[in-house]
DNA sequence: TGATTTAACTAATAGTATTAGTTAAAATAA
DNA sequence: TTATTTTAACTAATACTATTAGTTAAATCA
């Protein structure tokens, strides 16, 4: 049910030459002739591992929504409050920088409202609301909330990585002031200036 | 010095037709073929008009942005303060919503960076700097705040258009928080649950 | 008028994704 | 073990891209 035969290659290996070529040229290049030539194979081959060319793009961008959630969640361990805030925040866009293909791959599914592709992206707004519960928020303006943070964190990233913001002016530091004025404005428990009040884990 | 061949094409008269593809179909869809076929002639002979395909794509980045420009600025005509800033923020997403594909063309200039590019995306830097000045930011944090409504207009077009908001929410009662909350955190004249000095619509 | 400019054209090339059909290696079944 | 099945690779061919080179003819200008 399921041979070994010459190569081997299974997605995962796909992907991450993919990814690599992704991050080192730009997804333009994410060609089948390219990723084939990659991996020592012929472009054909490839439709045995994903349905061409759209497939491909889905599964890549599914694959760089995981992986920013993986960094996200991992940066969110041990911290709660505001200070989770911002260190999901540095995760996310830490990750468009070191992977930008990557990142960029997020944005190229054929079809952005897939059902695979959504459910990838429900992990992130999930593991937001989770990290902004400490703001108590009440019902709607929670997912308000959420939807400010997306749109901060994606426009943000999205414009640092298209060379939107050029003058020199720290980058962290608009981040930071971007999102502890959000957070303040929204009006939780935290203040701008203010102590952090406790510091046990939040995470779920 | 300027002949009047045989059909006359001019350049916003191709511009205007890839805008209707790229609204229609998507910018995948704007072809060289698709556009040519759209105009009625054979694709070498938009050769004439741009340097290729790359050159097409920054023509039409431009033109995006500046129509982007123009609606925002009509916007701004007449208001003031907070108001200012929502006039312009909905001109933006409106702009969007109407245009998915010459928005799109905004972003997939094959090089951000090019001069005429980041001139275009200038002048509203510039508008949103003007209009932001009723906070009486200092220098460097009024820089940092255009970042964050860039990043939150951007980040909310983007993943409105993608899908990204899958909520039944409303979504221009969400922009309208996402803006206030911003701008109170920031720390301006206006304040978020206090009344807007002018008296109208407040919380959409 | 004649010369020039230039926006259209045809023809040809290289690169792309994709499909169809083939081969052979690995896994499984007997 | 041998036989069967599965399947990941392949070759060959097609249809679409963008692009270049060279040509034609219409509009402008001197």
């Amino acid at each position: 049910m399921s041979p070994r035969p010459k190569i081997g290659l299974d997605l995962t290996t796909i992907l991450d030459a993919a990814g690599e070529i992704a991050d080192q040229y730009g997804m333009q290049e994410v060609t089948l002739a390219n990723l084939a030539k990659k991996l020592g194979i012929r472009p054909p081959s490839l439709y045995n591992h994903f349905e061409g060319l759209p497939g491909l793009r889905k599964k890549l961008a599914i694959y760089g929504i995981e992986k920013i959630y993986e960094e996200m969640a991992d940066a969110a361990i041990g911290v709660s409050g505001t200070e989770a805030v911002l260190a999901i925040s540095k995760a996310y866009v830490n990750f468009a920088r070191k992977h930008p293909g990557i990142y960029e791959a997020t944005l190229f599914a054929p079809d952005p409202g897939d059902k695979e592709v959504q459910q990838a992206g429900a992990k992130i707004v999930d593991l937001s609301v989770r990290v902004l519960q400490v703001h108590h928020l009440e019902g709607d303006l929670a997912l308000h909330v959420v939807r400010g943070l997306r749109s901060i964190l994606h426009g943000f990233s999205s414009l640092e990585q298209r060379g939107g913001f050029k003058l020199s002016l720290d980058l962290d530091e608009s981040l930071m002031i971007i999102i502890k004025a959000f957070l303040t404005g929204i009006g939780g428990e935290q203040s701008f200036t203010g102590p952090i009040p406790n510091g046990d884990q939040n995470r779920s």
